[in-house]
RNA sequence: GCACAGGUGGCCGAGCGGUUAAUGGCAGCAGACUGUAAAUCUGCCGCUCCUUGGAGCUACGGAGGUUCGAAUCCUCCCCUGUGCA
């Protein structure tokens, strides 16, 4: 069933136009794939899990403590950097990288997913979309333009195109009209991008100093990613999928999903459209997912994923562990005096006691943040490492939950 | 001792004659969270029993009383705070 699919984008991908980055696939197994892309700010192993920094921060942990958990990329949002602290102090402070010192590689996401989110708070029209900001109310227009302007002066390695996340659930002729406005947004993205991409300065692009891991890249400007939409629709997909590859990115995200679909559905989706993209470029899930479906798209061949749910979860007490879900806010760990997970090296693990993790929770201390945050991000980068691995060996990936289920 | 002000469910605190098992908040218990308006949000939270819905019981310091009806009014008692002796 796979077949076709991958060999129409087999022979599609020599109709991609030269792109200004790099992914070279280095293990396949089936349809999953190890690969290298290579940014300004170092080489990512793929696929990759990139933890959400909204705001030049991941919330709850240190960049030194990033760098330590192995991220390899972080997510940005143009928004929300653009409310604040605002585009221009990031530029004057050497772009995002020099402004939040971090060496590796960043992605901002363009703002098309407040368009979903906020959307009590806009209105989209062909020409862009007006925000109410949700700080003070004020008003903003953003457009592609805008949208890249802001991502060029952000500065980060890998910028998205500004799209629509059509809501779920939505009507055919509305998906429609979604997906293509998306479409031209697409192409407008593009256009702007490539005639200012270069007002990134290279020495500001580049990493700097010894802490570069994998070696600054002869790759002098950022890469725009395209996006992906069409609802639940199948057909719209591959048209989505089809238009925007004509457009021409050097990548491709899928977006538009978990935004309340059925899981079973995501999966369905994410399946069909992964076969109508190039086979050779990265592909990206945006905003996806729990720990166990990101090993499965990673199975399924996706290279890419970020999520808010290993941060946001481990904000509210909830962990997850080789043995399942744990939320840490329960009576029944008053008095555990075991480590969070029993096969996790963490060093929150290492060192902390369920009972005193607990406590940290229910005593609201800021701690219990970071060291939630710490285990739950550790356990999605080990996850991917070992996924990693396994496509390496052709095998079966360790599931999440693996172990739980041997046990109970 | 006298004068005021008070004693409400684990805690704080509304209510001041009926639609009150009793508003709120906290604490407690459980759940949700998927390109971050999220240290957020939702539900439960006197006891017992049956199926949702309900039934019964016990409750507003204590004991009496007024009233068809009292957490709410009256009397006495106990206790707490403040002030004066």
């Amino acid at each position: 069933m796979h077949a076709g699919g991958w060999q129409d984008a087999a022979a599609r991908r020599f109709t991609i136009q030269p792109v200004s980055i790099d992914f070279q696939i280095q293990a396949t197994s089936g349809p999953a794939r190890t690969g290298r892309l290579t940014t300004p700010h170092g080489e990512i192993e793929t696929p990759v899990f990139m933890p959400v920094g909204t705001l030049a921060t991941v919330k709850g942990v240190s960049q030194d403590l990033l760098e330590e958990l192995g991220a390899q990329i972080i997510l940005g949002n143009t928004y929300h950097l653009y409310l604040r602290p605002g585009v221009e102090t990031v530029r004057a402070l050497s772009g995002l990288h020099g402004f939040m010192s971090w060496n590796r590689a960043i992605l901002t996401d363009s703002g098309g997913f407040q368009v979903f989110s906020l959307n009590e708070l806009r209105k989209v029209t062909e020409e862009g979309v007006t925000f109410r900001s949700h700080l003070d109310g004020s008003s903003h227009f953003f457009t592609p333009e805008s949208a890249m302007a802001a991502q060029i002066g952000l500065g980060a390695d890998i910028i998205m195109a500004f799209d629509e996340c059509t809501e779920y659930p939505a009507e055919q002729e509305r998906t429609r009209a979604s997906m293509e406005l998306t479409l031209r947004w697409a192409e407008r993205s593009k256009k702007y991008f490539e005639e200012h991409k270069n007002e990134v300065p290279w020495e500001r692009l580049k990493a700097s100093g010894s802490e570069l891991e994998g070696g600054a890249t002869s790759h002098a400007t950022q890469s725009l990613f395209g996006i992906v939409q069409g609802g639940m629709d199948l057909g719209l997909r591959r048209e989505s999928a089809e238009r925007t590859m004509g457009i021409g990115f050097p990548g491709y995200a899928i977006g538009g999903l978990s935004v309340g679909e059925p899981r079973a559905r995501t999966r369905e989706v994410v399946a069909a459209t992964l076969e109508y993209l190039p086979i050779d470029q990265p592909r990206y899930l945006m905003g996806v997912g729990t720990p166990e479906e990101v090993v499965e798209y990673s199975m399924m061949g996706v290279d890419m994923m970020d999520c808010v749910l290993p941060t946001r979860a481990a904000r509210h007490g909830l962990l997850f562990t080789s043995e399942g879900k744990v939320s840490i806010k329960q009576a029944r760990y008053a008095q555990d005096e075991n480590q969070l997970d029993p096969s996790c090296s963490c060093r929150v693990c290492h060192r902390y006691s369920r009972a005193y993790l607990r406590h940290l929770y229910a005593s609201n201390e800021v701690l219990a943040q970071v060291l939630n945050t710490i285990h739950n991000l550790s356990y999605y980068l080990d996850t991917m490492k070992s996924v990693r691995h396994s496509i390496q060996l052709g095998g079966k990936p360790r599931f999440a939950t693996e172990s739980t289920q041997a046990k109970t």
